[in-house]
DNA sequence: GGCCAGGTGTACC
DNA sequence: GGTACACATGGC
């Protein structure tokens, strides 16, 4: 059956492609996709959201919760700082949301995110799916979809099975930590309760989590909207719109990012993200190097006016 | 064929 | 506190 669900200020599209989820397949001017066992289609028209789930019974609250639509746009751009970067990057796409993702399917994902594009992650989760997950209903002549494997599954499977879901190294990190996850009982509901700082040391302590993995799930599935992973492109974009003509190190990224993007400063990361990836592009960015130094002493980096 | 990809773990200084 | 390298695989 069809629902349709007021939506404004909502670009489903950039969304759902947007690398925080990686399940989500675009059908014409629809997408499809897999929320924990049941199969959606969705599209939107002005001022709506349509979803066609495949049995009456389709989850509709958590759907709506995934996509974020109770969450006030406005009111989160409007704390962004207000410099041209900023503008620009918001300017491009201003419907683009944050989702509230499953932790494990989060978690699992992006343990296998590391040094992959975008489209080998979607084509090991959906191996993963194929192998070790469940059928789940779909309309009659839509193509069989499966769930997320849950932790328990992927902590039975040796890691040569894990490895033909073409995961190379990331392999031994995904069963070490979906049986860390297993035998930590409710670890992950737990994480939830814990203040930002706390929860990202207890991700860290996964076997193939770092920083940078620990602040996608903080900030994809936990909603910790103050989490900014600071990936290759988000350094990309930090480089060249705040710091032109400098070198800065790694760790100056991370300082300024802490303090100059506000309480949603994971909304404004995505923002970037979003924007260097499909605007401006990777050729635009030579990647710095961390032994040379500036040509010129540090200016402070934009400032709004 | 070389470089890069939503990094992490380890060894070393 | 840092830096360098290995780790698999595929797209461009």
């Amino acid at each position: 059956m069809t629902r349709s669900f007021p939506l404004t200020n909502y670009d489903l599209a950039a969304t759902l492609d947007s690398g925080q989820v990686f399940r989500w397949i675009p059908r014409g001017a629809a997408w499809e996709g897999v929320l924990g066992d049941h199969w959606f289609r969705l599209w939107q028209t002005a001022g709506q959201l349509h979803a066609e789930g495949a049995t009456g019974s389709s989850p509709w609250e958590r759907l709506l919760h995934f996509l974020g639509t109770d969450e006030d746009l406005t009111a989160i751009r409007s704390s962004f700082p207000d410099d041209p970067p900023m503008r620009d990057a918001v300017a491009a796409c201003p419907g683009l949301r944050l989702l509230r993702q499953d932790p494990w399917e989060c978690l699992a994902s992006f343990i296998l995110s590391s040094t992959k594009q975008i489209v080998q992650i979607r084509q090991c989760v959906s191996l993963l799916c194929e192998r070790f997950g469940q059928p789940v209903a779909v309309p009659p002549g839509t193509a069989p979809v499966y769930s997320f494997p849950p932790a328990c599954r992927l902590a039975e499977t040796e890691e040569r099975q894990l490895r033909e879901c073409k995961l190379g190294f990331r392999a031994r990190y995904l069963g070490a930590t979906a049986r860390r996850v297993v035998q930590g009982g409710p670890m992950l509901e737990e994480i939830a309760g814990l203040p930002t700082e706390a929860a990202r040391r207890e991700l860290m302590e996964l076997p193939g989590v770092g920083r940078k993995i620990a602040d996608c799930v903080l900030l994809f599935a936990y909603g910790r909207q103050d989490a900014f992973p600071v990936d290759v492109w988000v350094q990309r974009a930090l480089r060249q719109l705040y710091f032109p003509n400098r070198r800065p190190s790694f760790r100056t990224l991370e300082r300024f990012a802490a303090t100059h993007f506000g309480p949603f400063a994971g909304y404004a990361q995505q923002y970037l993200f979003h924007y260097v990836r499909t605007r401006l592009g990777r050729t635009a960015f030579p990647k710095a190097s961390s032994r040379r130094r500036s040509p010129r002493p540090p200016s402070p980096p934009h400032e709004p006016h």
